[in-house]
Order: C-alpha cells, then structure tokens, then sequence
DNA sequence: GGAGTCACG
DNA sequence: GACGTACGTGACTCCG
C-alpha cells in the first residue's frame, strides 16, 4: 500500500527512549551471564507500549524508530565543538545500545539510521515526505530540537507526560511559532550541546528580538538598531558565531534518505521473533505479557539461565498497572485474607480516601492498600449514593464494611513495629488515622525519599513521581470529581471507580517505594532521610494535631477597627485623586498617579502596568514640593494597603481557620515545599504572622495559651550568620559569637574602622544590611537597592567587607564552583540541594549562583531546628507542655504555667546542643526565650 | 491562572 | 561598563 491521505506515520525518537529507561531504571545484569540489560528492558517496555497503547484518534498506520548512527554528522564540519561537552556514555550503557536495535527489529518495527545525520535530520525529512504525501505525522519525543517541525500535519508527543505538544506548547516553550524556532535557537545557544549562540541572550530576550525584528537574518541586518548596547554588541560582533549556530540548530530535511514511507506500514509482530528476542533478554515479566497480548504460550525460561532475572525495581518500573485487576474488600473475610498477606510481606502501602484536604475536618471514606507491584486492594467505608437534599436522603452505598470494624481489624498492623507501612506523604494519612485512635508506626514516605535525593530537581508528588519514574499516568482525581463548581467530594465516586482510583495510588506508593529504597542509598542520602525526613513525620503530625488557640473576638474587633480606618483612608484617597477608582488595584492606582498626577518616573512592567510597590510609594510621599498631592496620596495608600493585607490575610482569614471541634486553628507544615530544606506551613501560613510593624505585632495578642498555661518562644539567636562563621571560617566572627558581642556592630567596626563604643545606629545598621547580604549572595545592586544608596558606595561596602573578610569570599567562589561541578550543593549534615540552573547562561545564572551561596547556609539551619524537633518530644515527655508551632528559627510551646521554666530549660538545651554529636561548631549556638499568654507577649 | 503585592525568616 | 539581581516561602486581590 503506498503512503498518502489518510495514513498517519508514528517517528520514535530512539535515543531519547534509551536515555529515558536508562535513567529510570536500577542498573540490572542479565543473571545468565551479568550483561548490563536496564536500558533495554526498559527501552522494550516502552516500545511495548507504544505498539500497545489504543489512541483512537491518531492510531498509526505506519511507525519507525530513528537512532544516532554515531557521534560524528556533518555539523562536526560546520562547527567543530558541537556537542563536545557531552559527557561520556555510562559504561554500562554502551554495550546496550545494539541491543534496542536488535529489539525494534524483534517487534517487527522499521529501525533507522544513517551515517553523519542526526536521528533529528532523519525525522525532519520523512515528515517533509509524510505530509507531501498527503499523511499525517507524530513524532514520539519531547526534544525540543524538534519542535520547530511542528504544524500543518506535524504535532509531539512527550511520551513521559503522555501529553502533545502543538503549536501552543511550542510558542509556550520559545516564544515564537515553530517556522522562528531555529531563529531563537541559534540565539540562545544550547549549552547541552555546546551551541554557541550569542552570549548573555538566552531564550526569552531571543524570542523578544525575533518577534520584534521579524526573522533572525533582518535582526542580524538591523543589529544596530536595538538600544541595549550589550544586546547590541553580543549581535554585532557574533553574527557569524549566530549564523553558524543557526545551521547547527536548524534541521535537514531534504537529506538522502533511501526508505521509502510504505515500508513503514505498521505490521504485526512475529511471536517466535520478539519472544525469541524476550526470552534471550531473560525478561521475565515483559515476556509473559507479550505473550498473553499475542495469545501465544509464553516460553520457560532455561532453568539453567536462573528463573527470576527482575528485581523488585524492574518489576515495580514495567509491570502493568491493571486496574481492574485491583480487588474491592467488602468484608471482613477479606481483609482479614490482606491482613495474612501483610504480615507474610513485612511492608505494605496504605493510602487513605477521604472528603477533605484538610485532615483535621476530613471524614474518611476508604484504605487503600498494596502489597506487590500490582497487587492492590480497595476498602470502601464512607461511599454514598443519592443526593443531599433538605431531608439528607442520601444514602450509604452499599457492600462496604463498617468504618469501626475495618479499624479494628487494621489496627493491630498498623500499629505493629515489624510491619512497614509506606506511604506518599504519611503525615496526612498518620493524621487520619490518628484521629480515630490508630498510631501508625514504623513508617516510609516515598515523597520523603525523593525530596531527599532530587529537591530542586522537580516536585514530589505522586503524579509527577509516577510519571518521571514509573513511566505511568494515574487515573486524574479530577476525572472521578471534576472541578469548579460541580465537584464532588470523595464519598460520592461509585465504588467501582474508587476501586479503580484509590488502590492505584497504593500501587504506585509501593513501585516508588520499591525504586526509591536502593536509590536512597546510591545518591548517599540515606542519613538524610533516615535522621531528618523520616523521623519529622509523627512531630509534625503531633504540633499539626495540637493546633493553637487563637482568640476569636480579638481577631473581629481587629477586623472592624481595620474596616472603618479603611473607609476613612479610602474616601480620602479618592478625594485626592478627584475620581472614585479600586485602591486595591495596582493598574488602576499607577494611572491615577502617574497619568492623572503626573508623577514622572512611572515605570511599566512587562504587562504594561506601572509597578506600584510599597518601594516606589515610599519614594512618592518624599515627594511633598514637586507633588504634594501625589505625596500624600501615596502616604495613604502605604496605610491602606498594610490594614488591607492585615485584615485580609490575617484578622478576617484565621478566623476561618478556626476549627470548630478543636476552637484552634491547625495548620499544616510542608516537609517538602521549600528546596532548602526548611518547612512551609499553610493552611493558614502561620509560619508569616505579623510582627515587624507595632500594628501587625497586635496580630500576635490573639494567638493565646489557655487559662493555666503560657506560651514559651524560643528562638535561635543569628543561626545563619553563625552558621556562616562556621562554614566559612572567619576566625573574627567566630570569636566575636564566642564573646558574645554584637556581630552587627562588630562588622561595622571592621569596615568602618569606628571602635565599638562609638559606634552610631546608622553605621550598625548598614553592616547589618552587609551581613544580611552576604548570607543571600550579596551584589552591589541589591544592596544598594536595599539600603537606598548609589550602587558605587554599595559596592565599596562590599569591597571593604571581602578585604576585611576574605574569606567570605573564597567560601562563595568555592560554592559556586562545587555547585557548577557536581550540580548541588550541601548541608553540614549532608542534605543536598541540587543546582540545575547552574550552568545556564545569561541572568538565570545569577540567580542560581546567589541560590546555590544561600541554600548550604539556610539548609544547615533548617537541618539544626528539624534535629531540635525530632529530639523535642522524648525531651519533654515528663512535662505538661506542647511543641505547637515552628517558623524557621523559633519554636513555640504551650505549657502549664508552674513547668514553663523547666520548659524552657529543657527545650533550650536541646536546642542549643541540635547539631551535636554530627556537627561541632566552632561558635556556640545561642537560643532566646521568652513567655506570656499571647504570641506578642512570648515573643 | 498569572501578576502584583506583602507578610514572615 | 552594563545586562537585571538580593535568599527562601504562602495568601490575597485584581483582571483578562
């Protein structure tokens, strides 16, 4: 049959297969003989599923798989650097290469490569032939190289998100549409594969110049025109470096190519072949399967060649997910029969269904538990049918087993210490159950895991877990609830479907788990994990459990006092702008000043609206002679928007908060939601109630500790810059914490060469601007923007501050120099932060770098406090005192008024000794205390 | 849903 | 000498 109308051809980007199974999978060896097969297993798994997959709409009638043919294409001769920075092949992945060609041949799929082309060159031309043909085409890849193939008949798919990328995702991603895609390529430049591009522009102010020049040769032509010099002169002067770039970026797709497109008609796979191919592989798992799809009987492995060739990892990266083989547990017989097959494991995974987000309200409404990869299980306890009306008619579903008796039969293992009980994110589960009197205990988090080898990496949710590492889409949520208005709760999914749903996510909570666990080892976080993400579990749980008292009156009248002052604030701004408008919009308030008051120096943003920042206000209100009317106007404002945010955020906002069983507000902590290793709280954030400003600090009197007990703060004095002085190993600073001196001060004697006693507020204060800075990877800009001075004199501060610390200096250098070498930086207690910006180019540079300066510094302090709290309740056990609350330094207790002192003994003791035995500081750690009955009075 | 703004360490 | 920049978060409001 010949190509043409009609007809739709698949191209299969081989090598980004390859890489994709390689990196997912645990190094496996064939057992026969110990030939490194992880790359090909996962490769033919993937190609299984290609050839498997049921996309009704854009079903292949013809398929090829492309590959490099080797390292050297005629780019070479253009530019002879190109992809010289790649790093060498993985020894073990070598070897492997023959072998996915050998198995695209074995499923009877077309396999092409040609000598000095790209795979890129070869999928440009047979589209370029596809679609003159009349056909359609979808290249299997998520190469952004390949974008600029996309359109009129050509369209992606990333294999991993399972997702297309069109036109939209290709503007998304460059700016401009696929024919400009090279244009802003060859500006860029591809540090990957060592594209030169043109230095300082990276893909954004690429695609601006494109777009607003047209096409990279008129940009070029009329390079004199920008107005940036530096743009100007990076164009200018590499034209010819941006030329040749083009030509390595930009796609041949009029190569010799002697294939023709009918031969690419899809066909089927021969059984003896691919399974012959299979079984030589000694894949077990992959065999089996094919041979059930083919309807063939599966062949027996030789004895002699060992029978199980897959270890746990593979299994839990290939094995199916086959939802209707998970099983709906509707009695007590039956869960009985999991409790068995529990114990006979040791470890299970357990996920838990419920009505809310927040554990605190939620009612549950089924377990989910998994044992094997795809051996899983649902227990429907709190499904119901029909719909709430005036009566409440609705009704419980039926076949489920009661909420108690399910409990008690699971108690006994959740609880057992020699069972593991794993889960994503166990804190919100151990909650659940622990409202209903089940302490789950030892536990695994695979979230946890993977926060601790891959923070900066990517997100640690299941989904996006399950996709980058199982290679597999769990059914949506949204699909069984919907969204916006019309979305249900939980307990309102049929059974049938949560079945299908919910044991799912114990199945892949048990394959991530199965991964993750030999992972932790290799990436050298297992200390990590095991002393400050594992442990951190039950104390957050614990503190979240306990919530906080907060005053309700207090927070309303608060919250009508800030109303009226509002009012009055508003009407008088309007009455100054002549003209009724929204103060709380930004747009709106930057025209009435700087359109309709004339107030020059109106800056737009990349939007088109004038920024309107507290920074530029305050500049504004100095302006009381030239605009006295906008000067005041802006005064006002400044007012207005601190009660707006006070009232909003926090007056009106925590009173929603508090829960109506507990009459406190319970929030809840991230382990995982900031990459350095501190926490975030929300739901509310209580981790950012007010305390600089004297009215926001009045937030604090509505935090209060019950009638008998009083609130006790600690915090850790300075930890950052102690922990600078430590790293960095400034021998001054040191002593300076040693001797309990005022390091501000101290600095700014340093610097500015003024003794101690005759030290002035307004020199301590920019030495402490200084230190402040260094802690963030101090520049001249932001300093001198911080402290309102022109950046020469900021940059002479920071020039003095390196002379009189160098080493500052070298400790920052060598941060960054680590980081650009390994790709993250560290702890002193070992966590890793990776620094995948790094090495890019342009500003996302600087901005790595100050990240990468900053997170060893802030991880080490967010690790000393997690130390603190996971030793905090052993500590205290004895005592009539909660652990409530942490924010970032400080840690806030409720305690019985008459234990407050040995409270704070303890607790203070166990703070300042946090790093101990792992890390010795060379400077002591200081921690403050102080007691009342409200936050503000604690504090 | 993104941008702007602002609360905290 | 000039690109544009302080590090890390979460919540609220506007507005397309």
């Amino acid at each position: 049959m010949t190509f043409g109308k009609g007809c739709h051809l698949h191209l299969i980007d081989g090598s980004a297969f390859i890489f994709r199974a390689y990196h997912a999978l645990p190094p496996l060896t064939r057992k026969s003989d110990g030939l490194p097969v992880g790359a090909v297993a996962g490769f033919c798994n993937l190609l299984w599923g290609e050839l498997t997959t049921t996309r009704s709409q854009e079903a292949p009638t013809h398929l090829a798989v492309i590959f490099d043919a080797g390292s050297i294409t005629f780019r070479n001769e253009i530019y002879p650097e190109y992809k010289a920075n790649r790093p060498e092949l993985p020894e073990d992945l070598r070897p492997q290469f023959a072998f996915t060609r050998e198995a695209t041949r074995a499923f009877n799929v077309p396999c092409i490569e040609i000598d000095g082309y790209e795979a890129d060159d070869i999928i440009a031309t047979l589209s370029r032939r596809a679609r003159e043909a009349g056909g359609t085409v979808t290249i299997i890849s998520s190469d952004k190289d390949l974008m600029q193939l996309v359109g009129n008949g050509v369209d992606m798919l990333d294999p991993m998100k399972n997702k297309r990328i069109g036109l939209d995702e290709v503007f998304e991603k460059f700016g401009v549409a696929p024919d400009r895609v090279v244009d802003v390529q060859a500006l860029a430049g591809d540090s990957v594969d060592n594209v030169p591009g043109a230095p300082g522009i990276g893909i954004k102010t690429a695609a601006l110049l494109i777009n607003e020049f047209g096409s990279l040769e008129s940009l070029l032509e009329r390079a004199g025109e920008i107005p940036q010099p530096k743009r100007r002169e990076a164009l200018v002067n590499n034209a010819d470096l941006i030329r040749i770039s083009k030509r390595l970026v930009a796609l041949d797709a009029d190569m010799p190519l002697d294939v023709g497109l009918e031969t690419l008609e899809l066909k089927e796979p021969d059984p003896d072949t691919i399974l012959g191919f299979l079984n030589a592989m000694e894949f077990r798992t992959l065999t089996r399967r094919v041979a059930e799809k083919l309807k063939v009987e599966a062949p027996a492995l030789d004895a002699d060649k060992g029978t199980e060739v897959q270890t746990q990892a593979t299994q839990a990266a290939t094995a199916p997910f086959v939802h209707d083989a998970y099983e709906a547990v509707r009695d007590a017989a039956a869960l009985q029969a999991w409790v068995a097959r529990i114990r006979e494991r040791g470890y299970v995974a357990v996920d838990t269904e419920t009505t809310s987000l927040d554990e605190m309200r939620a009612d549950l409404v089924g377990i989910s538990l998994a044992t094997e990869a795809g051996l899983a299980c649902y227990i429907p306890l709190g499904h119901r049918t029909g719909t709430d009306d005036l009566f409440g008619t609705a009704q419980r579903a039926e076949g489920q087993m009661a909420e108690a008796e399910a409990l008690a039969i699971l108690k006994p293992v959740l609880e057992d210490p020699a069972i593991l009980k794993i889960g994503q994110n166990m804190k919100y589960d151990a909650k659940i159950f622990a409202r209903r009197g089940v302490h789950v205990a030892p536990i695994d988090d695979t979230m946890l895991m993977s926060y601790a080898m891959h923070a900066g990496l990517h997100n640690h949710g299941m989904d996006a877990l399950s996709e980058t590492y199982l290679g597999h889409v769990p059914i949506p949520i949204k699909s069984l609830l919907g969204s916006g208005k019309a979305q249900v709760t939980f307990d309102r999914v049929p059974v049938d479907q949560a079945v299908r749903y919910a044991a799912e996510d114990a199945d892949v909570t048990l394959r991530l788990w199965q991964l993750f666990k030999p992972m932790l080892h290799k990436a050298r976080v297992t200390t990590v994990y095991e002393t400050l993400e594992r442990p951190l579990v039950p104390v957050l749980a614990d503190m979240e459990m306990a919530g906080i008292q907060v005053d309700r009156d207090t927070l309303s009248r608060m919250s009508n006092a800030f109303a009226q002052k509002m009012a009055g604030l508003e009407a008088e701004i309007q009455e100054i702008a002549g003209e009724p408008f929204n103060v709380g919009s930004p747009k709106q308030l930057g025209e009435v000043l700087f359109d309709r008051l004339q107030v020059p120096g109106g800056e737009k943003g990349k939007t088109g609206a004038y920024a309107t920042g507290a920074d530029i206000l305050e500049d504004i209100t100095t302006l009381q002679d030239a605009h006295p009317q906008a000067a005041r106007l802006a005064a006002r404002v400044l007012d207005w928007r601190q009660l707006s945010k006070l009232k909003s955020t926090y007056t009106d906002a925590l009173q929603d908060h508090i829960n109506p069983e507990t009459g406190r507000v319970h929030t809840s902590y991230s382990i995982t939601g900031a990459v350095t290793g501190r926490l975030s709280s929300n739901d509310p954030n209580l981790q950012n109630i007010p305390v600089r400003s004297e009215e926001g600090r009045r937030i604090r009197e509505a935090f209060v500790a019950p009638r008998g007990r009083v609130l006790v703060s600690l915090d850790y004095s300075q930890i950052e810059l102690r922990i600078l002085a430590h790293v960095a190993d400034i021998s001054e600073l040191q002593q300076a914490f040693r001797q309990g001196v005022d390091i501000h001060a101290l600095t700014a004697s340093e610097m500015f060469n003024v003794p101690l006693d005759q030290m002035t507020s307004d020199i301590r204060r920019k030495a402490k601007a200084i230190n402040f800075g260094v802690i963030y990877g101090i520049s001249g800009f932001g300093l001198a923007r911080n402290l309102r001075i022109p950046r020469a004199e900021a940059q002479g501060f920071i020039d003095r501050y390196f002379e009189r610390f160098p080493g500052i200096r070298t400790y920052m250098s060598e941060t960054v120099k680590s980081a650009q070498a390994a790709g993250y930086v560290q702890t002193l207690f070992g966590r890793k932060i990776n620094t995948p910006e790094i090495n890019a180019k342009g500003p996302t540079a600087g901005f790595a770098k100050r990240a990468a300066i900053n997170a060893p510094i802030q991880g080490t302090a967010a690790d000393v406090i997690r130390r603190a709290m996971i030793r905090m309740p052993a500590a205290i056990a004895d005592l009539p005192a909660t652990m409530l609350l942490q924010v970032h330094d400080e840690l806030l207790f409720e305690v019985d008024e008459d234990a407050a002192a040995t409270l704070v003994a303890r607790a203070k003791d166990v703070m300042e000794g946090a790093a101990a035995p792992a890390v010795h500081f060379k400077v002591p750690l200081i921690v403050e205390a102080g007691q009342g009955q409200t936050w503000a009075a604690a504090h």
